[in-house]
RNA sequence: GGAGAGGUGGCUGAGUGGUCGAAAGCGGCACCCUGCUAAGGUGUUACACGGGCAACUGUGUCGAGGGUUCGAAUCCCUCUCUCUCCGCCA
């Protein structure tokens, strides 16, 4: 959530909301917002006098005096709040309906620009990187060891089933990235796949993308991404300045109904109802941020480093910003069935936008802040698998697994069926 | 799924229509006293929103939302969460 003050004081931070895409009415915001107070204060006012005339009737009736006048008095001055509560209610409702649905204010040093071809790439590291390669869906096919059909049958479009080695692959490279999670200190939590409109109130998701999540019930959703609960984990709390930095990480699978992605990525693993993410979530000091989101950025990007997969990092534009996100590194991988990198982990700062929403606080010995929450993936397990699969596929043999995966399997080697 | 109990401040826990934002205790903080690793004394100690340069001040909040009433932590209704017992179950 914004803070309205600060809009106020710094006209520019509307410019840089229209430029990530934002149609709010800034200015209706305003003097909404001022009309809330307006009627605060008159509200306010009229049930003071409601309390003074309440308290007046005790002491009367106790000593036996006449109340009707008084009561009669306090019916009409009840009158009056009841209309008056009706029109504040309905403009905080507003209010706040549109708060939660005006995205973050991308940083200063955000690049302008209304779609991906504005992102900037900063850096690239390069092992090998083979092109026109077969895709993951023929590889699997090879080895045996990815099944659409089946997913399609007992499910329907979008879903994978994995088998025997791949599966094991899958299962290793979660173990592989939750150790080194826990070795760059984050707190490893298991958490559940169904959480409350609160939680993804809290998070960014809701109201604003209904769509993209998978309902279960009223008020109750799958996970699109373990941030969702993780970063929940701490709303409504105020923490000691001593706790800081908090670093949690899970694993959990992500649901996306992939709404509006008709037509996109269609075959294969990369864009998927159901995917596995291994997630770290930090909560940092306001003045800790910046460099909290480089070395989440490099947490993440170690892991491909030490899969030997050929990566480059990206700084997305405001038009490609997530809605929750101050600023967002991606890291994209290198798939050579495309000739192309594919995003593989998104790193995020939100600043203060999330903790609003949680309600979240830090307190020391002489004051309350807000602290910044981010998070990133770390990484994205099912795009990892597609990864290995094309970069590691040797013709005639199978994939080769990377050996720093040894010590969680007993082959090395997935190879092709006959 | 069935039956019952209950949600009060950081914690324990009083409080069944007005003087209750709420006793008391614990804990926290500040100061004082005390020459000994402790004890005692005094004061202070919720949050949100609004108004005001500020001192300060108004409103709201006793799980949530409605209702009754001039007035609700207290009475009524709905919801929700927690706990106990039974059933079922990985």
């Amino acid at each position: 959530m914004i803070d309205l003050n600060k809009l106020k004081d710094n006209p520019k931070l509307a410019e840089k909301l229209t430029a990530k895409g934002s149609t709010a009415d800034i200015d209706h915001l305003f003097s909404l917002n001022d009309s809330k107070n307006t009627m605060q204060v008159e509200l306010d006012d009229l049930k003071n006098k409601k309390n003074e005339i309440s308290k007046l009737i005790g002491e009367l009736a106790k000593n036996g005096e006449n109340i009707d006048e008084d009561k009669n008095k306090s019916n009409e001055i009840n009158e009056s709040i009841d209309a008056l509560q009706e029109k504040f209610n309905l403009a905080k409702t507003e209010l706040s309906g549109l708060l939660l649905s005006i995205p973050n204010i991308p940083d200063d040093d955000v690049p302008i620009g209304s779609n991906e071809e504005a992102n900037i790439v900063v850096s690239e590291s390069i092992y090998t990187q083979k092109s026109d390669g077969l895709d993951h869906t023929q590889i699997g096919e090879l080895i045996d060891g990815v099944d659409f059909n089946k997913a399609t049958l007992i499910s329907g479009a979008r879903f994978v089933v994995l088998k025997g080695k791949v599966a094991k692959l899958q299962r290793a490279l979660i173990q592989f990235m939750l150790d080194e999670a826990e070795n760059n200190g984050y707190q490893e939590q298991y958490v559940p796949y169904i959480v409350n409109t609160e939680s993804l109130i809290g998070t960014g998701q809701l109201p604003k993308f209904e769509e993209d999540q998978f309902k279960v019930d009223d008020n109750k959703y799958l996970i699109p991404t373990a941030e969702v609960p993780l970063t929940n984990l701490l709303r409504d709390t105020t923490l000691n300045e001593s706790d800081l930095p908090v670093k949690l990480t899970a694993h959990t699978p992500c649901f996306r109904s992939e709404a509006g992605n008709y037509g996109k990525d269609t075959k294969g693993m990369i864009r998927q109802h159901q995917f596995e993410k291994v997630e770290l979530v930090k909560f940092v000091h306001p003045e800790e941020s910046d460099k909290a989101l480089e070395d989440l950025t490099d947490n993440a990007a170690q892991l491909l480093d030490k899969l030997e997969l050929s990566y480059r990092k990206v700084v997305l534009c405001t038009g490609d910003l997530g809605f929750s996100s101050a600023k967002t590194i991606d890291l994209e991988v290198w798939l050579p069935s495309q000739n192309c990198f594919r995003e593989i982990s998104s790193c995020s700062n939100f600043r203060d936008f999330q903790a609003r929403r949680i309600n979240v606080k830090v307190k020391n010995s002489k004051n309350k802040y807000i602290p910044h929450t981010l998070n990133g993936s770390a990484l994205a397990v099912g795009r990892t698998l597609v990864a290995i699969l094309e970069n590691n596929y040797v013709e005639g043999e199978g994939v080769h697994i990377p050996s720093v995966l040894s010590k969680y399997l007993d082959f090395s080697l997935i190879e092709e069926k006959n």
